[in-house]
DNA sequence: AATTTAACCAACCGCCAGAGA
DNA sequence: ATCTCTGGCGGTTGGTTAAAT
């Protein structure tokens, strides 16, 4: 739905009611000949509306945003970069404030946005992150590359909406049931009030992988800012070595997120930090736990799958070809982890093939391990020229040996909770015959011991934050 | 065919935090 | 320490479209 399909809503700025018939020019004209004294906008928001132009006061339009107005704004970009919202208008004549345009550009103009309906992959992770963390929309989307906070925001309310109207409670019983305390069967009571188990929740049970995670470990220097390094669900999530010790830059200028510090929160983490599969939504407590903790028992463990942004691709996986424009602002290279502590291994989804660039499972390796050297630097070759395209990466991981990644080898991993509708799908499904045809035929090759053998025993306990 | 309802979506608002003066 | 500016976030509104009646 285009913009300039919508009319303003009735916020306050007394405006002409339009007929939903006119052009977009049209209706450009008609919103930039309204508004002015009548506005019973607050403080805070005249500020916004008005600026002076030639000495005199210029009433700012509101509403849809018109092709021109759009062409203007990215025009503006391009030349400039992001920031700076307010002097958009100044110095390209935009009669939009800087709030507006800022909103113009992250949700609707920038790109590697990602348009058309949520998959059940997107709608579970929604569904489960809000459950843990509540209207954390940017987090959300931070997680959802190439969908807005306010698209996610909007998915939610009215996903919600709809399953109250159903009678049924808002989230499905695969989260309330997996997040519930073990043996309180009267919390998991309360909480699966679900009649009926439907397809699209099915997935939400997973079970623990069979990667091997001892070499790989939580280092919160890597991760996104946005994101609390307490968090064990995020900790669960973005395993790394702690043999990494630069802090990359992470976000560039078309960042969409800022570097926030987000601030500990005992509700989740207590819960989290106890056990992964353990917390209780709401439930508020102290903790001192440090976070250095190691978690254990039920808690399930994934490879790391870093769900970048269009703009963080090349950040995190360094072997994208970013979507972005090369805008003379924003052509500074961001920092990737450095290769000798960190590969990144893009995982194509077949069902998904929208999912194939934006999934990316670090796997991080020890380096006291035997894994330095040459077939590192092989893999990266490999996986530096790979396109964001299903079809092209399992073509060129075919090349790929299997004494490169050893990650690769162990089957069943699980790549991704939220992003993949096949929980149990291992590497070899999703690779195929490319990938099994660098194993021994022996049919009793057992990968584990393959890999003790080369270093990579699997233990159980995880994180260690060092 | 007309009307009503639901779903989707863009855009606005207030609030707030951080940076800088 | 205080104020102002800027920009980010979450909540909300209401227009448009699709589906149902």
């Amino acid at each position: 739905m285009s913009s300039t399909s919508k009319q303003n809503r009735g916020d306050g700025c007394k405006r002409a009611k339009r007929s939903r018939s006119l052009l977009p020019e049209e209706e450009a004209d008609q919103r930039g000949n309204t508004g002015g004294g009548e506005d019973t906008l607050k403080k805070d928001s005249e500020a916004d509306q008005r600026v002076n132009v030639d000495g005199g006061e210029v009433t700012l339009k509101k509403g849809p945003w018109t092709k021109k107005e759009d062409e203007i704004l990215v025009d503006h970009i391009k030349k400039h970069g992001e920031g700076n919202w307010n002097a958009v208008q100044k110095e390209s004549g935009l009669a939009r404030c800087g709030k507006s345009c800022r909103l113009r550009w992250f949700n609707h103009l920038r790109p590697g946005l990602k348009k058309g309906s949520f998959t059940a992959e997107e709608e579970r992770l929604i569904f489960e992150y809000h459950f843990l963390k509540g209207s954390k929309w940017a987090h959300m989307a931070a997680l959802l590359p190439g969908r807005t906070d306010n698209e996610i925001k909007n998915f939610w309310y009215t996903r919600s909406k709809k399953r109250q109207r159903a009678g049924l409670p808002i989230y499905p019983n695969e989260i309330t049931s997996k997040y519930s305390f073990n043996g309180s069967q009267e919390s998991a009571d309360i909480l699966a009030n679900e009649s009926s188990q439907s397809d699209e929740t099915e997935n939400f049970n997973m079970d623990i992988t069979d990667l091997d995670l001892k070499d790989y470990k939580f280092c919160p220097d890597m991760l996104p800012p946005f994101f609390d390094s307490q968090d064990a669900w995020i900790r669960h999530r973005y395993l790394i070595s702690s043999s990494s010790a630069s802090v990359p830059e992470v976000f560039d200028q078309y960042g969409q997120y800022p570097m926030l510090s987000t601030p500990f929160d005992p509700i989740l983490d207590t819960n989290l930090l106890h056990g992964y599969d353990n917390p209780i939504p709401g439930f508020h407590a102290a903790s001192n736990i440090s976070s250095s903790e190691p978690i254990y028992g039920s808690m399930s463990f994934e490879l790391p799958s870093f769900q970048s942004s269009p703009t963080q691709q090349c950040t995190w996986s360094g072997m994208y070809v970013s979507p972005l424009p090369s805008f003379e602002s924003v052509d500074t290279p961001v920092q990737a982890p450095p290769i000798e502590s960190c590969l990144s291994v893009p995982v194509p989804v077949p069902d998904s093939p929208d999912w194939s660039h934006l999934i990316d499972p670090i796997v991080y390796y020890n380096s006291d391990q035997n894994l330095e050297g040459t077939s590192i630097d092989s893999l990266q070759a490999n996986t530096e020229s790979m396109a964001p395209n299903e079809a092209d990466i399992s073509t060129q991981w075919n090349g790929l040996d299997y004494d490169q990644c050893p990650a690769l080898s162990t089957r069943q991993i699980n790549i991704s909770r939220w992003f993949h509708s096949e929980i149990e799908t291992s590497l070899d499904d999703i690779y195929g015959d490319a990938f099994n045809d660098q194993l021994p035929a022996d049919s009793s090759f057992d990968k584990e011991d393959n890999l003790n053998q080369k270093g990579l025993a699997l233990p159980n306990a995880v994180l260690d934050s060092g």
